[in-house]
DNA sequence: CACTCTACCTGTGCGC
DNA sequence: TGCGCACAGGTAGAGT
């Protein structure tokens, strides 16, 4: 599953890439699933993408946002967002390429290149905005840069369980399933903490987690899990680990349900402590 | 406000 | 071999 790590590893690829995506120019839009577009129909995206040229790739959370210059004067810049959900995939590749049987969207580019979207469960979706706000609003800051004062008092101003509180994106974007039961195994807190029962040397920790973790991440281009995600190096500790021994202390890792999410946590590293009312 | 459930999807892997 | 089914999870939206 594409988290914060895998999309800012994706980012990298396109543009510092060979071939790279920025300076290329759309010839034609190739809307292979029409449920795939989010916010306008076949017809208008293909017209407002033909003709322009791809610039700068940036990323609130989960969320690539690309910028595009039109063609014709005054050439205003406008953005191409795109959210993988869990089985999404972009990639460039030369026109060639045959289309996969999960390709959505491919954009032919100048120079015989590709950038395709494949995504097999349907769940992406692909924007078209003249401001990437229209879209990411109602998203907390990023993972990665979230400041410290920020993301304390949000934590005990609420009180919830922690980790659905880590995959709340309007609190912190870009932290998901897997990430969040990493961070909070280096933390050595128990996933169903309540968020207002953390003390200062709890949250401390935490964040030093959150943003360790990502950053190591994102240095080893993502997460390596056997048979759910395999593009990096970053080996996980706990996720998808049920039963094996926790590689601090030995204990068999455990894993339960916590909003729904199959949570890991190693029973012993991540005792619950102090869960008064 | 916090939570739970459902819908959206389909490939994978299990038990029988 | 093949069938049925639980499971995976990001997000939105409805309901408790």
């Amino acid at each position: 599953m594409p988290e914060l790590p895998e999309v800012e590893s994706l980012i990298r690829t396109l543009r510092d890439g060979s071939p790279a995506l920025p300076g290329r120019v759309v010839m034609r839009a190739d809307i292979v699933w029409d449920g795939v577009l989010a916010n306008c129909c076949d017809n208008v995206f293909q017209a407002s993408i033909r003709n322009s040229k791809f610039s700068a790739i940036n990323r609130h959370g989960k969320y690539l946002i690309f910028a595009l210059t039109a063609p014709e004067p005054p050439k205003n810049i406008f953005f191409l967002i795109v959210h993988l959900r869990m089985t999404g995939r972009l990639y460039l590749v030369s026109q060639e390429h045959a289309l996969s049987r999960f390709t959505r969207i491919s954009l032919q580019l100048d120079e015989g290149l590709a950038l395709r979207f494949d995504d097999p469960r349907k769940f992406g979706r692909v924007w078209l905005v003249q401001n990437p706000a229209e879209v990411t609003f109602g998203l907390g800051p990023d993972a990665l840069t979230v400041d410290f004062t920020y993301f304390a008092s949000c934590i005990v101003e609420h009180r919830r369980q922690i980790k659905p509180l880590l995959l709340d994106q309007s609190f912190v974007a870009g932290i998901g399933n897997i990430y969040a039961d990493e961070c909070l195994f280096r933390a050595g807190i128990n996933p169903i903490t309540l968020s207002d029962a953390l003390n200062n040397k709890d949250i401390e920790r935490l964040y030093t987690a959150v943003i360790g973790v990502l950053s190591e991440a994102v240095d080893t281009q993502g997460a390596n899990i056997d048979g759910v995600f395999k593009e990096g190096r970053f080996a996980v500790s706990v996720y998808g680990r049920t039963g094996r021994p926790c590689l601090v202390c030995n204990t068999a890792i455990a894993k339960i349900r916590v909003g729904q999410r199959g949570t890991h946590y190693c029973p012993s590293c991540q005792p619950l402590q102090f869960n008064h009312t």
